[in-house]
DNA sequence: TTTTAATCGAGACGGTACGTCTCGTCTTAAA
DNA sequence: TTTAAGACGAGACGTACCGTCTCGATTAAAA
């Protein structure tokens, strides 16, 4: 990741912390505030008080700030938990997702992101690399868990499912509409069928 | 829509119909070779022949001359055809929409509006009016004609059994994933019930 | 005058003289309002509530409008008047000239002119030709008549002499100089020797 | 001058002094070439190699650029020489005026900026300040010697006089009438009497 | 009285230049 | 060597006028 050659392992050689993060709290807060166009490395510069020049260095352009943003604030609200049966955990997940998208600030930039990548090619490959493949891959998990533990079929399309299952979540929050959760329940029990037990 | 005042009932005062599909298609180009970013008025005006007041004239922003085009061939290519049994006519629907966004130039353009609706709430806004809910409104019938003949279930929540059905296929087009027609038809028997009569 | 060719030999009828003026006096009027960058020909149109058409009719640039109107003016308010002896005559035309140069809205519109000329070999051509020479040759009687009787020497130099005597007026009009009489009076003493009799 | 700010004191902090020039080169050049009309913001930075912001970074308006080329030309060529009798300073003076209006290209310049002056009141302000009044001082000096040295009157009206001496010079170069060096000479005869000695 | 031809107002058209904005790079001086 | 500051070339923005070109509607002569 751009972001984090700093303190790593064997030697920092320069770089300041402070500078890193108020670049990426200015751009979250301007994208919040002012919208995908109200993002400039300016205006993020003078923001967060530090030179152009300086922004410039660390990231190629202000995707990258917001590909960093989205990256540490989605590996944390959007983990998945292994907890209870697979289906239970994705009927969670699934949640988590739709408040991340329609509530959280986070929400806004992966949107934005998703916006961009529509806009142009580069961004979107960059988009795909550093957020969709790793989420995807945490996603799997919980799909092949459940066809593990024998509460899904064995031949199941997990990629296919979970393009399924995010797929109106996704378009709903990018089309601005309500996402109660009954939307994600019936959604669930309608592609994974209805909760086990029962 | 906004491109119509023209040769309509008597004659209004004027307005050239040449210009204005050369601008729609000066625009189309543009998005298609060289992305949204490459989209400017400048570009536009340039590559249709056209002084960039003409196009100010008559449409507010770059986005309304895309919203223009996107009308017109949505219009053909997007229009639910209501032959058949309703599930299937959905089915050809989806495989419809399906083709249009990963295959047609206008389909790029769809997809570049979802994405600036994520950047700018007044496009979001126009797009939804222009486009979202009329199409929306299209697509209604499909599924209230499979209700009244009694192939779908009395109280089926319409809207929200065509943002499951749409949702997948759009995020995979926004992801850049391919769609086959085995996808489709596996969503809408997952959703809609496998095909009658078999 | 370009504003002619109405009802010349037979009897093709036409032309607007209610038009003709507004448009002078729009032009005019927005010369010693807005100074001559305000002077547009969409501006004079619409104060004229004249159709830009029908000023490019009749004038082939503004320049020919604001000729037109200091073409008239100065056909009335710098007139030489030959009366008394030709010393005083020259003195009492030079005092119009200051007067008119610095006094009178058609005044702003000649020093506009002259300004034009500066900027565009095609105006100054046209200024010559439809001013400066037809005002020079009524000029010139002046001295001749000066000459013819005795008053002024055998062998001046009419021309040259007209020069040095409008030079120092034109000069301070356009440098924003105010121009007393007594200046007049010095210069008339000084070029052409003091008054005669006394 | 408004260029100067460059390199003074100790930490002067950045303006490129090279895009300076070419700016100012490409102005003068522009106007010789193709007239004051033809002196365009967007000419200038296009021949100068230089973009149009950096203009108008230094330089509030296309006028300033050819105030800033006058200064710097007219400094040089009509610097008043203090040697010999005062009269004969004037007199060469005045040549040196008729030469640079009539033959060089800055006079070009100094007779598109009274023009322009005529145009707009900022203008006509700047002009003043920025040449005229520096210029003038410059002048005085020439005839306060001659009071001084008892070859000129002492009441003599100093900024009266040289307005009768640089009108008819002007005005001529204005109209595009010839001034050849028996015009200066006579003029200066007429007005400060003729050649002391003789 | 009808025809017909030029004028009028209105305003769309292809253009050029305006002055502003933001981009991403480059340069400077201080720490 | 890295910083903050900010000048630089580039180029799109949306606006103002340019001069040309329809378009009906009006008007006055000739038919």
């Amino acid at each position: 990741m751009a972001a984090e050659r700093t303190t790593k392992g064997r030697a920092p050689h320069r770089r300041n912390e402070e500078a890193r993060l108020a670049v990426l709290h200015a751009a979250d807060d301007l994208l919040v505030e002012k919208g995908f166009g109200g993002v400039t490395v300016e205006g993020i510069a003078s923001r967060a008080g530090v030179a152009k020049q300086t922004i410039y260095r660390w990231w190629p352009s202000k995707v990258d700030i917001l590909l960093d943003t989205l990256v540490e604030d989605a590996g944390r609200a959007l983990a998945p938990r292994q907890t209870g049966p697979a289906v239970d955990a994705v009927r969670r997940y699934l949640r988590d997702l739709a408040r991340f998208l329609t509530k959280e600030p986070a929400g806004r930039v992966l949107l934005a992101l998703v916006g961009e990548a529509q806009h142009d090619a580069a961004v979107a490959e960059l988009f795909r690399e550093r957020y969709l493949e790793p989420q995807r891959e945490r996603e799997r998990a919980l799909l092949v868990r459940g066809i593990q533990e024998g509460d899904l079929p064995d031949g199941l399309d997990v990629d296919g499912t979970w393009d399924v299952l995010c797929g109106p979540i996704v378009f709903r929050a990018l089309t601005g509409v309500q996402i109660p959760k009954s939307f994600v329940d019936r959604l669930v029990d309608g592609v994974l069928g209805p909760a086990k037990a029962a």
